[in-house]
DNA sequence: AATAGTCCAGG
DNA sequence: CCTGGAC
């Protein structure tokens, strides 16, 4: 997923207080360093966009949950002047300023950003200059910063899935390899593409394997990996561009073992809300459900063992949910 | 009190 | 080992 994100912005009557609701987010995560307050500004965001009916007032918006005092004021004062001080106050401040460009640059975290700074760099023109500051993930993300924050269209995605399906099964016909995120849920455009891979003989016990078969795998996508940002035993995470006339995409691969496989799909295929929905009913049933396995819960509350899982619907029925197809999981 | 938890780089 | 960052 990219770096820059907003709620689910179609149709919503609410849109203008959740924009100002995550630039305030955007700030408290990396130039006040507040995640607690970032994640409630993200809270209140996501309910107001969840919320079909235009919200008329700060009191209205406050019966909602994740909508204080605070928030609720917030939305008066825009409702009655248009803009809010406090964010007024924020694009007026050129540190603020130079560090919100500065995170948008993959691999440059608010710790960073502060560190840059006091530096005295503050802009992409200094990043350039001062390389030698910046770690082998960070050059990257300058390298393509435009390119980064582009969307990437499904045909471009297919046409890369065909190539990476090729490959990869050129080199052993016996891997299985799923594109998740939102464009397994049928997106028309999507922020980074992101690949599962499993094969037979990558089993839970046996770990060792991992290392030498993503290594292979990256070695058989040949020109279309452009740049390599990190890789270890289970995860690569890279750039790729199809040959002519196309942009540097964020390409992460995960080789991900057979017990797990359908459970990691499922995880990787999102949504959030959809992933947490899922869970929660998962509860209910006693069943708990993360990202590797599907457990019963004892009456005790011990967790048993990962039930055997041969396919995605095989984790809806186990817990009675009835199933949804990826484009159906769009929440 | 606030979502969780893991992977990888780099020091 | 720990921290930062991404997912």
């Amino acid at each position: 997923m990219s770096k820059r994100k907003n709620p689910s912005t179609n149709n919503n009557v609410n849109a203008d207080f959740c924009d100002f609701l995550m630039e305030l987010a955007d700030y408290e995560k990396n130039v006040s360093r507040n995640i607690h307050k970032y994640n409630a500004y993200r809270k209140a965001a996501s309910v107001l966009a969840a919320h079909h009916k235009r919200i008329e007032s700060g009191q209205q918006a406050k019966k909602l949950n994740g909508v204080g005092e605070k928030i609720s004021k917030k939305i008066d004062e825009f409702l009655q002047t248009g803009k809010l001080r406090k964010l007024e106050n924020i694009h007026n401040d050129e540190k603020a300023q130079a560090i919100s460009l500065l995170t948008r640059v993959s691999g440059i975290g608010p710790v960073k950003a502060a560190d840059l700074i006091d530096k005295g760099i503050k802009t992409l023109e200094d990043l350039n200059k001062n390389q030698d500051l910046l770690n082998h993930h960070q050059l990257i993300g300058l390298k393509y910063f435009e390119n980064f924050e582009e969307k990437i269209p499904r045909e471009e995605i297919q046409k890369i899935e065909a190539i990476i399906k090729k490959n990869i099964l050129d080199l052993d016909c016996d891997y299985t390899i799923t594109i998740c995120g939102s464009y397994r849920r049928g997106a028309s455009q999507s922020g980074d593409i992101d690949v599962l891979v499993t094969h037979p003989t990558m089993k839970l016990d046996k770990e060792k394997i991992g290392e030498k078969l993503l290594k292979e795998i990256k070695e058989a996508l040949g020109e279309l990996i452009v740049d390599v940002i990190s890789m270890g035993a289970t995860k690569f995470m890279g750039v790729c561009r199809l040959s002519d006339g196309h942009l540097n995409r964020r390409l992460d691969i995960r080789l991900i073992p057979n017990e797990q496989y359908h459970c990691a799909v499922l995880y990787f295929t999102g949504s959030d809300v959809f992933n947490k929905n899922m869970r929660a009913h998962a509860l209910e049933k006693r069943f708990t459900l993360n990202e590797y396995s599907l457990r019963p819960i004892g009456v005790t509350g011990v967790h048993g063992q990962p039930v055997p899982i041969t396919s995605e619907e095989d984790i809806f029925d186990y817990i009675d949910y009835p199933y949804k197809k990826p484009e159906e999981r769009n929440l």
